[in-house]
DNA sequence: ATCGCTATTATGTATGCACATATTAATCTG
DNA sequence: CAGATTAATATGTGCATACATAATAGCGAT
């Protein structure tokens, strides 16, 4: 019988954690179901059912009904990364944010544009380049296109005052959408912007939102050399 | 009242969802108690929390205790990616994985990698280093420091014929890490092995991991150019 | 007016029960 | 014996209820 000092889902989850972690129960086996585990717990099954949950969210477990619930063969590691407002994420490093708009105009997108977000081809948008600043230093430069039979009242705004990366959160809500990250040499237009080296390489992220069936944006962050993206398993 | 056709968690929680999306609850508003949400949908108060517990989970609402639950002001986007075995990677995507091993040996850790994991400096640490192919093309360069305390057995480890990656994930648990996303330039030695041009940009992923408090492996993941990772929201 | 106690309120969690659902094992039937 | 039907089983979900816990509001005493 295991001590459990608090018999609550959070105890249990540990309990568990730890038999999978200390190879009790090694990859592939099979765990005592629920009920049992209820019993040996001297709780409630749903509270077990809760702790289990939790694991199998976390990927480390496998459930199927009526097979019962394995251990995962292949532990994948599932990273979350939370991506706040850009000047949020200036301030909570206690930076001072500022921001610049370097463009703002209707024009029909181009192909790459269109094509990913499924509109026909040349459709007019809304494009606004700007950069980001942390303590005056070049941050970040985005690229953003903007659907505007998606965000009434857009061609109306003025992303000199408001970063559109703050407003669109804002303001045009979001069912889905699309991120990838990958690693690009600064052509030397960004590069200037940056402050960089010709060639740096620059950490981007791209990223296209949709609400319902109506894309909405399509951004590209292009990130100043040395910046990393932080998070923990 | 609101036709929920199916009156479960997962249909309240769409609902909930629309309310927020369409601003009828608009961002930092409050929500109605689980109480009178529960009478709304005709529902117990157990499948509201269920529903608004999801909810917070995704960030998109701010619960306290008696200060009910408030539509979050900045709604940040939460990602998950999930990292997994890089062999698996390859083959889901249809090409065929392949590895090669460039070198094994014990050798004090250099203070980079120390100071990071919290060792003494000059610790004896396994180095692995090794090339990972996809169709016979460098997919990225594995450069990984492995604490021989914290996994009994790994020197005797011959990581030419599985990769400690693998290895690793499925005989040394661990309970935390972090991880760094970021862009280098690849040195010519690095573009040799990527077989890329000198100083292109590389998708670099830094990775610690430890088994509660000691410290289990340091690895770098090097992807040659091109190489995007894809996520959902 | 300030400090400290108490009541109130909304969420958080646990329980026992019931039924739904996916999946597999067993059994029946031609 | 093959194929279809049925039973058994583990998880998934919902409900009513109860109590725990955090945060606030209000009250009272000094």
């Amino acid at each position: 019988m295991t001590d459990l000092d608090t018999i609550s889902w959070r105890g249990i989850h540990l309990e568990l954690l730890r038999r999978i972690n200390e190879r009790i129960w090694p990859p592939g086996s099979l765990i005592p179901n629920e009920a049992d585990l209820a019993a040996e717990f001297g709780c409630a099954r749903t509270t077990v059912n809760r702790a289990m949950r939790e694991l199998a969210e976390a990927g480390l477990v496998d459930r199927k009904r009526r097979a019962g619930t394995r251990v995962a063969l292949h532990p994948i590691s599932r990273v979350v990364i939370d991506i706040p407002i850009i000047r949020l994420e200036v301030e909570q490093r206690n930076a001072e944010w500022s921001y610049g708009l370097l463009s703002q105009d209707m024009q029909p997108a181009p192909a790459r544009i269109t094509s990913r977000l499924g509109l026909e081809r040349d459709t007019a948008m809304l494009h606004v380049t700007s950069m980001h600043f942390a303590d005056n230093h070049p941050l970040l430069h985005e690229d953003r296109w903007i659907n505007p039979a998606a965000v009434p009242g857009v061609e109306e705004m003025d992303f000199a005052a408001v970063s559109a990366n703050e407003w669109l959160i804002q303001n045009a809500p979001y069912t889905g959408g699309d991120i990838a990250f990958s690693a690009l040499n600064a052509d030397s237009k960004l590069a200037e912007l940056l402050e960089a080296d010709d060639g740096a390489a620059v950490f981007v992220v791209d990223r296209i939102t949709w609400d319902g069936q109506v894309p909405v944006t399509a951004v590209r962050l292009s990130y100043a050399p040395g910046y990393r993206m932080n998070t923990r398993v």
